[in-house]
DNA sequence: ACCTGAACACCGTTCAAGT
DNA sequence: ACCTGAACACCGTTCAAGT
């Protein structure tokens, strides 16, 4: 029978592509559970494939959490982007406002997502130079609008450096103290709230 | 023999005071590796003891990790006591900025102790109100700071719960950042690093 | 090439026993 | 009371084998 090996292999070997899946079923995961819980054999359980098989397309499980990380900081990037496209002809402060806004509400709608890509250091030796160049581009992201403002000389004339990580780390704050609760924010109350946690930095630029 | 009997005891039972030698011995051991390190037979083998004995003290992983994260409340309030002391005549924004940089530099100096309070919510079913209480401890600490400068009328004129958090996020985010190496400071240049990003949040308030 | 089985050294936790 | 031993169900990873 020439014709029942091809599904026979794909019923053992399963998939063209394991390597995404492998992702897309840790993403899936992380969606309904904790990041604690996401373990190199439950994903592959959950592809339904023996969980020596990762090994074929990651390094280690650190390899795998790696590209989950990527694809979170590349949905990350579409929600910066796409926020900022919303206030596209008002001031670098109100375009700040709206990267702050929808930097928070990505983290409480992806929380053990977010959890994966700012939890653990992941890139310790520098192994994932890919997952480095997208928290480049979130940077990069950042420090145009903060650049904006510095040239319009809307903001405090400092270097943009100072700016952008100042921002970055009264983003990544709000959002770190709201997942672990000493912040408690109702989800459809993000986007005033951020607004006033934000404002006496945005009066200070 | 009747006064061998007690000494036995000691070598078997090897502790009057179990509780805070695990404890002690966690943070020892967080002192010099990482969070993950840190687990219940690691820490029972540290103090020579059956990882069994543990659950003598502790209902748990979680309870055990939870008296390591109150010492560590502890520790850092201090630590912001001992910073405001040094800034007692000086203006509410001086002490701010004083506060900002203890906080930062004791995430810097105890970095695995720190993702112990703030990684993993520890308290999830409320069952440690001793460790809610220091949180809140360290929460009025900020709170009557900001309290002052509003009441001096040199802080913007918002609700204290909002300045706190803002403060909180920024300290906070800052010192996340920087523990996962997206902000590169070297421990020598805290304060002055510290100070900048803390700048535009100051002006603003 | 791609996947699996058995095994190893870990982990937190439970149960029943030892002193 | 306080601690231990053996066992259980997990985990990531290695080695050698299966197709």
């Amino acid at each position: 029978m020439a014709t029942s090996r091809p599904r026979k292999k794909r019923e053992t070997y399963h998939h063209g592509d394991l390597s995404n899946a492998l992702v897309a079923a840790a993403i899936d995961l992380l969606s309904t559970g904790d990041a604690e819980q996401l373990t190199l054999r439950e994903i592959s359980r959950r592809v339904g494939v023996n969980h020596r098989a990762v090994y074929r397309h990651f390094a280690d499980l650190t390899a795998l959490l790696a590209a989950v990380a990527e694809q979170g900081y590349r949905q990350l990037l579409i929600a910066l982007e796409a926020s900022l496209a919303g206030v596209k002809r008002a001031g670098p402060e109100k375009r700040v406002e709206a990267l702050a806004c929808a930097y928070v509400a990505f983290a409480l709608d992806n929380p053990a997502h977010y959890r994966i890509m700012f939890g653990r250091r992941l890139n310790e030796d520098g192994r994932f130079p890919v997952l480095e160049d997208l928290v480049q581009q979130a940077y990069v992201l950042i420090d145009v609008e903060m650049g904006a403002g510095i040239e319009q000389r809307r903001f405090i004339q400092r270097p943009r450096r100072e700016l952008v990580f100042a921002f970055w780390s009264l983003a990544h704050g709000f959002a770190s103290l709201a997942l672990v609760a000493r912040i408690n924010v109702k989800r459809t109350l993000v986007e005033p709230y951020v607004r006033q946690i934000v404002a006496p930095f945005i009066t200070g630029l």
